[in-house]
DNA sequence: TTCAATGTTTAGAC
DNA sequence: GGTCTAAACATTGA
């Protein structure tokens, strides 16, 4: 009965999603960007690049915090490998997009390997692209909205908080945009992509068929102590889960954000992967409905507390049973639960 | 001025 | 040594 409900009311929901969009990328925000550059960059000829916060950007494998200490010379290296170049596909991993760019005169590589250059990117918080073209400027007259500023007015870009800008030779623009700065990009060789240390440490894609019942449960149980929130963040048990999704997740799962995994039956634990998929694939599926604006100016911001059943809710009543949705403090972020759907 | 926001890393405790 | 927690880090705006 009670499944029932919730499965109810997990379409109702899912119908209701259509101007829905989340702040905050996580999977499927990263996934939407991902399906949207695909369409907008392929094949476009980088003429120039323009850096203006040298420490976001980065040459080489090494790990993220060397890239703080991005000196002139990176920055010119970066700008001088990336010109000339050709966007050929985006892809994801974790919440990292991975852009495989050409070289500038592709010859024939024995092994096809060692060639191309990938661009790693990570959006952390507030990161933002925003592909410009003739028609798109027309449209817009060049005023878009930030990460963040749901409230403040349509900025012109490139902006304050435009730190990187690709013009490509057919006159269109890719905006990287970032207000905390806390975003990056790293431009390796494609055979050096094994020495790319957040690459090797990244658990299963959620949405992989390797993603099985059995892995979630051999890598969740090895944290009998850890509270199940906190293991469903770890990017090494499952990649690309943050605080929205985890919150989501757990409200579907019926379990609640501080239970230790040693206390959670193998029957909660399989709701916990149950809702993995659904919920995740929810959220794509709700960036999928605005995939035209996302990149864009997004009109539909501001909007993503429709869609979500516990986060961002304290103090709000559960769309569910009515009751009062709580919050926890949990190493530093915010859990927020139904105190009577989560047991 | 302090606080909160995030994914990820690190230091220190257990 | 492995697991777990809390703090730190990047930065901005309220």
């Amino acid at each position: 009965m009670r499944n029932n409900n919730s499965l109810l009311n997990f379409i109702i929901s899912t119908i209701s999603l259509f101007l829905t969009s989340a702040i905050m990328p996580e999977l499927p925000e990263v996934q939407t960007i991902v399906n949207e550059l695909n369409r907008k960059l392929k094949n476009r000829t980088i003429k120039s690049v323009e850096v203006n916060a040298p420490k976001m950007v980065a040459v080489g494998p090494s790990i993220v915090s060397n890239i703080r200490t991005a000196s002139k010379r990176s920055v010119n290296k970066f700008i001088s490998l990336l010109k000339g170049k050709k966007f050929l596909s985006v892809k994801r991993r974790a919440k990292l997009l991975i852009f495989d760019l050409s070289e500038p005169s592709p010859r024939p590589s024995p092994r096809g390997r060692g060639r191309n250059t990938l661009m790693l990117v990570h959006l952390k918080m507030t990161g933002q692209f925003i592909f410009e073209d003739k028609k798109l400027r027309a449209k817009t007259g060049g005023q878009y909205r930030m990460f963040n500023k749901l409230s403040a007015p349509f900025v012109k870009l490139p902006g304050k908080h435009t730190h990187v800008i690709f013009k490509f030779v057919d006159g269109s623009h890719l905006y990287f945009n970032d207000i905390r700065k806390f975003g990056y990009m790293k431009l390796v060789r494609d055979n050096e992509i094994n020495q790319v240390k957040e690459l090797q440490e990244y658990g299963p894609e959620p949405l992989d068929k390797k993603f099985t019942m059995r892995a979630f449960f051999t890598a969740v149980k090895k944290r009998h102590h850890g509270k199940i929130k906190q293991v469903l963040m770890d990017p090494k048990v499952v990649a690309g889960i943050g605080n929205i999704y985890s919150d989501e997740i757990l409200f579907h799962a019926g379990a609640r954000p501080t239970r230790a995994v040693s206390s959670l039956t193998d029957k909660e634990l399989a709701a916990v992967y149950k809702w993995i998929k659904p919920v995740l694939i929810k959220g794509i599926k709700a960036k999928g409905s605005s995939v035209g604006d996302f990149v864009r100016t997004d009109g539909s911001w501001g909007q993503m507390g429709k869609f979500h059943f516990v986060y961002g809710r304290k103090g709000q009543k559960c769309k569910r049973c009515g009751s009062t949705i709580e919050a926890v403090k949990l190493g530093g972020r915010t859990g927020s639960f139904c105190p009577h759907c989560q047991k």
